[in-house]
DNA sequence: GTCGATAGAATATGATCACATTTTTAAGAC
DNA sequence: GTCTTAAAAATGTGATCATATTCTATCGAC
């Protein structure tokens, strides 16, 4: 039983639009599978695999995964072996516990750069995001809800925050979908609607209110979610 | 004038220890560069001129370039010209409210964790931040400084806010040299004996707030200079 | 049967090369 | 003298190859 072969992964793949490098097309597409967390914890990966399944040269893998490694996606051991880093309860806190203090804080700077046309594309997205919950679609939550977050912050054009924030989605990635896909019920009890109205009333403090629930929203899914801490310190 | 050849750069060279890979090394003496403020911003870098300058190949250079960019210390534009990015002041309030918010927040998370040991590591690097400010070593000011603050978070093993840290230290970097070198009697105000006094009673809120005064002094250091702002929005 | 050593395979790293894009320089037209 | 255009140099990207290190598996000793 070898569950360490990096040779069987299965991929979500994503088209290689021609404005793309090589190397961003091979980023993004191994981003998007770490976030919605089709890549599991201790899975190992190599240049040489990854390239062979994703039919390009070793080159642009390599500085996909060196740029995943400095973003703390991926862990690169003393080994030179890279891994996805497995988790553990304290880290799962600590990056929550982030998540909130540089979200709320994004939030906050956004809101007063927030137009009319934001609003409306926030309602755009926060539909997708429906329509993927009513079709049991995962990958497509979390990449929608990701979506929804980042596009509220980067109404600021002086945010700077939003690359570190993007950091700690990569690194709890992998457990995004085993909250979302157990309890998809209790995430429709939507913290987006709360925020988007909190957007129309210039509403500093429900704003924050509304980004730090829907955030502990997910970790308290986490924590309901049974035997999940099978999942913690390594399924090796 | 040509102020944008990318060969006239005084580099402050480090050493290449055997156990380090090129890129590596290539890596730390750029960051270290970056972070004592010797690239100033608008500085084109390329890789062909760094490898001939550091004697090596341009793969390591291609590398230790790509990972800076991912941190946001340097900037990949359109023309996939790489250069350092010229500060505004709204990123520059941005910035320092984010070192705020973690580093407050990291120092919380470590206190539990500091043991005397760690006091008297902090101790000999407060030392050497003493022996710089004497000798007006502006380089080893900044370096020591920011070495006492990672030692400081690091204490709790399940640090994860570090690399986002660095990250804003990497972006701040060609401005601290501008504040040390204007402000340094001020800066003997030194707040990390405040630090440090905090961390022996394990006095919570009196570590943070030595760690906030601490940022808020380099802050205030920097708007008290003459003419900081030509330094602003683009030296070109 | 278990542990350890050696040979082979696999891997990351770094160097060199080819190519497409961009920037710079130079020449020419008005 | 200034703007346009074309040639030339420079640059980033990706491919291929050589090499050192690490992992794996087979074989042998106890």
């Amino acid at each position: 039983m070898k569950s360490s072969d990096p040779k069987d992964l299965k991929l979500l793949m994503i088209e290689k639009s021609d404005d793309l490098k090589t190397h961003q097309w091979v980023y993004q597409l191994l981003r998007n599978n770490l976030l919605c967390g089709r890549i599991e914890p201790g899975k190992p990966l190599t240049i040489r695999g990854l390239a062979e399944i994703l039919q390009v040269s070793p080159m642009p893998v390599r500085e996909a995964l060196h740029r995943l490694a400095c973003e703390s996606a991926v862990e690169v051991k003393n080994n030179r072996r890279v891994i996805v880093p497995s988790m553990t309860a304290e880290k799962f806190n600590e990056l929550s516990e982030l998540r909130i203090l540089l979200e709320t804080h994004a939030a906050e700077g956004a809101l007063p750069y927030i137009k009319q046309q934001d609003i409306a594309i926030l309602e755009q997205i926060d539909a997708k995001i429906d329509a993927a919950v009513e079709h049991h679609d995962v990958d497509n939550i979390s990449l929608y809800n990701q979506a929804f977050h980042r596009q509220l912050y980067c109404a600021n054009p002086f945010q700077v925050a939003v690359p570190l924030i993007e950091s700690l989605w990569l690194q709890l990635g992998p457990f995004s979908r085993i909250a979302i896909s157990k309890l998809e019920k209790a995430y429709l009890v939507d913290r987006h609607v709360e925020a988007l109205e909190a957007l129309r009333e210039r509403n500093l403090f429900g704003l924050r209110r509304a980004i730090e629930a829907d955030i502990r929203d997910g970790i308290a899914s986490i924590n309901t979610v049974d035997g999940i801490h099978d999942h913690f310190q390594g399924v090796a």
